[in-house]
DNA sequence: TTGAAAGCGCTAACAC
DNA sequence: GTGTTAGCGCTTTCAA
């Protein structure tokens, strides 16, 4: 390994003078500069990170967390903050939090040992008080999918009411007035405020949501099937299902057409994501795009500018909406019409 | 920040001895072991991972160089080794190559530069020689999803042929007899084995695959569709066609239904490494299963024990056979069948 | 403009 | 068993 030591030598200069050649200080003359140059170009010199961050305490590395990296979903958060860590030459540590609190923390304690002071936190598991003392703790630290008030600043999340409300609507435009939920648990409320969005709209229409209507399961394609079985089993009347997510949305349309329903003449459904697979089935899935890799990226960025002490405006909100995406799942009710299935 | 010198002031000790209790080491007094522990316990003492590095030359973290991160099939790369990460008390450095053989390149130098010395490479644009001198250089480094025959021992790999034969049988024993094939072009030769695969069984069948009968496309959803079309625009004659993989096998599946044919009972379609959306698609996808979670994991394993020196029967590969996935896009032909579609 | 030197937090001989 | 001490490779005053 080439140290600094052996280009001073080599060069015939100080390691003091090698390392302001590094780090682009103005504070050397023009030939040593170039002398020293072309000695780290010939010795093939690569500061050691490590030593760097040990004196530095900081270590041009951004750190993310997340639930589970092998869901797309995430997968996609990861390569947003990638992109930022490429562009700005960072390095990118990952944690999985494998759903818990306890290594949700310590994944980011042991971030924090990595001199790493940029982290990205997709936190669902653990209570506001927590986090608050950490964010305390760690300046660079932002949450992205998570709304906390007092970190406002800090939160890059997506307006999960209005995504909900805007799909609804298009429902409603489409002539369908039966609409039925399929809604899930989450540590987050992103559930909740999608719910919250439908039930808006839907009273504005004065159009009811019988608590028969919604039902409450796992987030992914399985999830979706048991939804949507235990619908048809209700004998609930719809005509539209909104879906908590995309998974369940396809697992639904599964059930349904396993069932013997078509979609979407005789059920229409819609997601939330866009993920890939609204592409893969059929037919092809309406839904909002949760531009997560996009937030992503943004959120790394805000990272590390905080970390940088490059203080952002304290007072404003990162918050990004969600748009539609019109496939081929939603049928067009004409006033002809049978009535909604029952 | 808490440093070894405070847990040593704080125990009435020398830092060495902070240092063995951390490692566990033998050679402390018991007494002395447990004040130091509690010691540790209370000030909330987390050693320094860089300072750690920097003198001992290892960071037990582990680094990962994959194309492109927000892919399913990356992802899931990632997950596995992320899970031999969390289970050897290691972290996960990632880099994406954007596909690039100079970004390959300095991804894994920048790796090192954080004493990583655990790499797991998907390469696809570096050439051997590269690769070669590259592994001279990191005993840690393992590849995955690529076959270097100098470095077998290093290889953690997935036996393209015997799945493309499997499948291959699996066609013609439902009564296929006119197959078409969905190829793609990639630096690695993954679709080359993958179609000498096929073709080796359709051989020993005495059945034919006209060149008119393969299509090269892009290794998307995309590419699926264009190929299919292609072949449907060419009055090819097939009952089943092998796509290079899951991607590409729900895009043609999409094109055929658009173009009015019905999966399966029209045409067949299979496809390769069993992503999520093999059962998001209708009919579900029939295709052979990529255990690329497991691999990872494996090779993960594999990179650690390597760069600490335990070396493996230098002798043996590591190489992973694909399983069959049934599901419901494969129709089975009886003798009274019409002919294949024209 | 340049160099000398102290020290970041930790480990590992080598003493005692 | 436990302490002393010399660095690991780098940055950053402080002097010159």
């Amino acid at each position: 390994m080439v140290t600094i030591k052996d280009v001073a030598r080599v060069a015939g200069v100080s390691t003091a003078t090698v390392s302001r050649v590094v780090h682009d200080g103005g504070q050397v003359g023009d030939a040593c500069r170039a002398r020293v140059k072309k000695v780290i170009e010939e010795l093939g010199y690569r500061p050691n990170t490590n030593a760097r961050a040990l004196v530095s305490k900081t270590s041009d590395t951004i750190g993310v967390v997340t639930p589970k990296l092998s869901m797309t979903f995430f997968g996609c958060l990861a390569a947003g903050v990638e992109n930022a860590a490429h562009n700005n030459g960072y390095k990118l540590l990952m944690s999985n939090s494998h759903y818990e609190t306890k290594s949700e923390l310590e994944a980011i304690r042991s971030l924090q040992e990595h001199s790493c002071n940029a982290i990205i936190l997709h936190s669902e598991y653990s209570d506001e008080k927590t986090l608050l003392k950490l964010a305390d703790d760690i300046p660079g630290l932002v949450f992205i999918n998570r709304f906390i008030p007092e970190l406002a600043h800090r939160c890059v999340w997506l307006d999960n009411v209005s995504g909900a409300r805007h799909i609804t609507r298009y429902l409603i435009d489409k002539g369908h007035r039966d609409i039925a939920v399929i809604s899930s648990v989450y540590q987050n409320n992103d559930p909740q405020s999608r719910l919250e969005g439908i039930q808006q709209v839907l009273r504005e229409h004065d159009l009811a949501l019988p608590s028969g209507r919604i039902i409450e399961s796992t987030a992914n394609l399985r999830g979706g099937e048991e939804a949507a079985r235990q619908l048809m089993d209700r004998g609930e009347t719809f005509s539209a299902v909104v879906a908590y997510n995309d998974l369940m949305a396809v697992g639904a349309m599964n059930a349904f057409q396993d069932a013997g329903l078509r979609v979407p003449e005789d059920v229409s459904v819609v997601g939330f994501d866009d993920l890939y697979i609204s592409r893969a089935c059929r037919p092809h899935l309406t839904t909002m795009s949760y531009p997560i890799e996009d937030m992503a990226l943004y959120a790394a960025e805000l990272a590390i500018k905080l970390s940088e002490g490059q203080a952002d405006s304290q007072s404003r909100t990162h918050l990004f909406y969600p748009t539609l995406k019109e496939r081929a799942s939603v049928y067009t009710r004409q006033a002809s019409d049978d009535d909604a299935l029952a």
